[in-house]
Order: C-alpha cells, then structure tokens, then sequence
DNA sequence: TTGAACATGTAAACGGTTACATGATTTA
DNA sequence: TAAATCATGTAACCGTTTACATGTTCAA
C-alpha cells in the first residue's frame, strides 16, 4: 500500500473552521496539536500551495493592522477530502522510540548508563505532564462549554496526561528496580 | 541539527552478543524491538553493507545445514561506535498519530465517526496487549533469570503492557463520554 | 506439490527535515 | 536599538518505504 502524504490532511483540518495564514496553522499547531502531530516549517508552505493548485484552497492576500497576510480559505473540494480521510480508519503509527532502544540494549553496557537514561526521561516527562497542565487551565478551560471542539480537545489533552503519567510511574518503577538490582548510585542525582 | 541514520545502532546492537545473518536481525526485531523499533527489509541488508565498507561489521558465508547465510560480525570499532551512541541522551521522538489527529478535528464530524474510530482502536490495543502477554509467557518467562538481557528485555515489555492499559483505559472512557454527551447508538459495535 | 518460511538484495519514489534566505513589525 | 516575533518561502539532502526481483528449503 502506497503511503501518502499526511500533512495535507492536518492542514485542511486547520482550515475547516476559519480561513487562516501559514503562519498561524505551524503556531496554532505547535500549542495544540504537537504533542501527536507537528509539521515543520518547510512542509507547510508549499502543502498550501500544492493544495491551491488542487482547487482544495483559494487564497487571498489581507491586512492585518500593519501586516500582510496570505490568507488560506478551504473550498468544498478540499472539505470533502478532509471528511473522506477522516472517515478512513485511523492507520496505527510506527513509533521509534530510541530511550526503549536504548533499554533493550541496556545489558550491553552499564546499568549506570541506563539508569541515567531513564532519570532523563523522567525529568522530561515530568516537565511535559506539568506544560500539558498549563495548557489545561489556561488555555482549554478559558474555552466555553458550547464551543463544538472543546470536548475533542479534552480529550486529546486527556490522552497526553494519562500518557506521561503512565510513564512517568513506568520510569520510577524501572529506576528502583535497576538500582535495588545494581546497588545505584544515590548521589549520581543528574 | 543534523538528523542521523538511527538504523546502524539497531543492528549494531543486534550483532552485540553474537554474529547473525540479515535476515537473522530482520526476525528477531519483529518479535522483540517491533513495538518502538522496526527494520524494514530494504533497510536492513544495505546498511549492513554500509558498515562493513566503515569496518564496523565483518562477514563471511556460512552454511547451516544445507542453507546458506552470510552472517555479520560486530568489530570492535562497531562496538566503540554502539557504545559512544548508548551514553548519548535519547532525543525524543517525534510521534505521529492519526487517531489523536482525528479526535482533535472530531467536532468537524459526526460524533459517531469518532466513536467507530475509537472502538477500532480499543480493539485493536486489546489485541497488541495480548500479544504482549503472551510473548512474556511462552519466551521471556523461558529465559534463565542468569542472562544478562532478561531484566532489560522486561522492562520494555512492562512499557508495552503499561502503554496499552492506559490506552485502553482512556479509550473506554472517552467512548462512554461521547456516547453520553451524544446518545451514541449501541447497536453500532463493530 | 504447493505454500510458508528462509534468504538476500536493488531501484525509485516519497515524505520530511535541515539549512538557507529574506524582511517587516512590535516590544523591551 | 536590539531582540523577539511575525511572516513566507526555496533547495538540497537524507532516511525510509514501496515495489521489484530472485531463488531455496522445509513441512503439510
């Protein structure tokens, strides 16, 4: 099976609702959706052009204030595509993730290494649950309970919280185990 | 900064403890690194012979029965390389996933599209966990509590089961949330 | 005897990222 | 006035996947 390119759908989602700049979609992404989903600089803009050759976006150059904007509206084309796409079956992601790599192969050297490894992650973690609880208040909870996505991205948020707290419970039970087994070091707290 | 070839560390870490053959790797990834790492074919044999052309791996043609293998041997500068990549902190990975993706565009659908999504996933978490328990049961369970890999290989099981039971968990909840909020139809359980 | 598993590869296309490039406007 | 943010893009590279390609051996 071919594999296509997904951005397409994530920019037409953005768009669904309210035309939008390039700009605002990579930011708007970046404190909704980076979590599960990111696009790069450089995927966006030409995304949005390949989609206005396709008839899927029209633009239009605006003012904002001072400041120009290319303004991306969605056409009914491109809306029946992003509802194709969403109607589709979720594909399961392939997911490297290199600190379960690093884990496997953790016989291969020092229990030190990984339990340094794994206390790095755990402080990432940690950092992250507590931006996602930022987000939570002062973002989503700002958001009145008529508004149609506020459900979905409650849900979504939920995700990452269940997600790092699994984790993160994760990450200490491998921590204790590899130190009652190894005798770890307690001052080595970095 | 520039993104690296992860691949040659998988193998190099494969050929660790004792030499194998490409497709030797290939296997033994799908049934243990396959859930945060996986090898596609043509990935595997090319880069295999890209490290032996750096003297990172040697091979020779070897004969098992009346088969014939050419298996790879790690050298010692393709452990120094394996190693120096171990003590580097794991970067964090960049995930994708789509069903987080049309969750958070739910509202730009119906509600019964997102559930039939949801369901999808939970069976097929439910069906990933059991897979995991039973590749605890019938081979890491096998494994003499004397080797040296066992601990690791454990506890990157435990991630598995641990990921899957939050998912699920979340998963349960937010179906019975949307089926709540929008008197979803129970007969609709495919 | 047929299909599954073993076994090894190549070529081309694709998607995504990094680095490069530029410039205006707002805020400290 | 300097830095941060807003704003839009291009070119090249790289890693990965898909599709292609071939042949053997073992078990049902």
């Amino acid at each position: 099976m071919k594999k296509i390119n997904k951005s397409r759908y994530a920019i037409l989602g953005m768009l669904f609702d309210k035309p939008r700049s390039g700009y605002s979609i990579k930011s708007n992404m970046l404190e909704s959706t980076s979590r599960f989903w990111q696009e790069s600089d450089a995927s966006i803009y030409p995304m949005l052009k390949t989609l206005e050759a396709e008839g899927k976006v029209t633009s239009k150059n605006e003012f904002v204030g001072k400041r120009a904007k290319k303004m991306f509206e969605i056409t009914q084309t491109g809306k029946d595509e992003f509802l194709a796409w969403m109607a589709l079956p979720a594909e399961s992601e392939t997911h490297r993730d290199e600190l379960l790599l690093k884990l496997f192969f953790g016989a291969n050297t020092t229990p030190d290494e990984t339990i340094k490894q794994l206390r790095l992650k755990l402080q990432q973690s940690q950092k992250k649950r507590a931006q996602l609880t930022i987000v939570q208040i002062d973002t989503l909870a700002q958001i009145p309970d008529t508004h149609t996505h506020k459900l979905f991205w409650e849900m979504a948020l939920k995700n990452g919280l269940m997600h790092y707290d699994a984790q993160i419970n994760w990450l200490i039970d491998s921590i204790n185990c590899l130190e009652n087994k190894f005798g770890g070091k307690n001052g080595n707290k970095n």
